[in-house]
DNA sequence: CGTTGGGTTGAGAGAGCTCAAGCCTAGTGG
DNA sequence: CCACTAGGCTTGAGCTCTCTCAACCCAACG
């Protein structure tokens, strides 16, 4: 039943190595918010939840882990941890790591790469409880990507097009459309942002603490 | 400006092929529910969206996707697509392509499965707009994890044992405490679980269609 | 110039949150 | 072995906020 952190017969081919923890007791932490990655776990048993802590205390849960389940691997592309990993019960886990740059070129690993960019941002777009806060933080990710900067006279602006609708921003968001453009009018009376239809200007360094990550993603590219 | 598909200079090892595919315009769908899994897309231009579309017909976007993302990598688990890719604007996308058992037992690519499986996951734990449905959806994923068959009499029931408290089942759903209470005793109401605190009970073909959307939800209200 | 889809704004009602209190169970220490 | 305690769980009563529904505006396009 217990499964196995690793197929026996995998060689160590591409470095890659697993190494088993003792088991960690309830409430311990796995990694904290700043830890430098240093490997991905896989949960042999027990649980874990893994939880973004805010400025304000709040916790939101991003994720529960069950034996089987491999996590941390988000923090692989930004090199390191923004959430909170804490056990729920004991737990026992293995840890794999592989040389940070060694096998960069290897393809699959950079399909790796990009898994751990997309699991990554589906981790900082958690549920929000203000539809507000949502939409902020949904304007500056999508500004983060595919914003260009603008000199508009002595300040730096980024000005990025909407590819998608009012509507569809709710549906991925969890609110309806009204609400989602109640939110872009309050941001904009708020001075946070400039709303032209889909156009939307913002100050460089508002946009600047949407993740303040993905340092390594222009490199990846 | 524009990202290369792929790195130039990455051999063919490891039998990774990527393919050009042609312009697609607005509003075509790279995959819908049901397509065989044939390959994960790295978004050269424009923009897409990947949304899950319920029996209900309603929409909702699991993921907007942009220039540099990998799409589709959750579906390479299961083998089979099981959301709706549409474009947003005209877009350019590589397919990327392995063997599917060919390097099964390579250790990245294990690690992408798992990835893989993450992902699946994630896209599966969408924001509901009902706390019921949302806690329904909830139990029934953390039953096909961790839950064991038992009999009971002639019918066959799982059990299971929950790790977490109702306060980190609301902060992961984006409920409250008391919220997440009510909906579990009304699923009790309903017939559908047996709570006793942190012991679940319920049918084995309830936690079968976990990922079957909420056919009820619309008739509850 | 008319049409169409997207965007915006307003008023009312229902749903979930807040606050508060009581209960129950597991773990603890005498 | 048992009482105690603390944290988790449950339930209730108002209030706020988002959803619903409806109308109107606006720009793009033929």
């Amino acid at each position: 039943m217990e499964p196995r952190c690793w197929p026996d017969g995998a060689p160590d081919r591409c470095a890659l190595s697993t190494e088993r923890l003792p088991p960690l007791s309830k409430g311990m932490a796995l990694w904290r918010p700043g830890d430098d990655y240093t490997g991905s776990y896989l949960v042999r048993s027990g649980a874990l939840k893994i939880v973004a802590v805010d400025v304000a205390g709040d916790e939101q849960v991003l994720h529960f882990a069950l034996p089987g389940d491999l996590i941390g691997l988000e923090a692989m592309a930004p090199g390191r941890h923004d959430s909170l990993a804490v056990t729920l019960e004991e737990s026992v886990l293995c840890r794999v790591r592989w040389p940070r740059n060694g096998a960069a070129s290897d393809p699959p690993m950079q399909l790796l790469l990009r898994a751990s960019r997309n699991l990554h941002q589906r981790f900082g777009s958690g549920r929000h409880a203000e539809p507000l806060a949502a939409t902020r933080a949904f304007v500056r990710a999508i500004a983060q990507q595919i914003g260009r900067e603008e000199r508009r006279g002595a300040a730096r602006v980024i000005r990025l097009q909407l590819p998608m609708s009012r509507l569809e921003i709710g549906q991925y968001l969890g609110y309806t459309e009204e609400t989602v453009c109640r939110a872009l009018r309050r941001l904009h009376q708020l001075g946070e942002l400039d709303v032209k239809g889909r156009i939307v200007r913002m100050p460089a360094a508002e946009a600047a603490d949407a993740c303040a990550e993905q340092s390594t993603s222009a490199a990846a590219r």
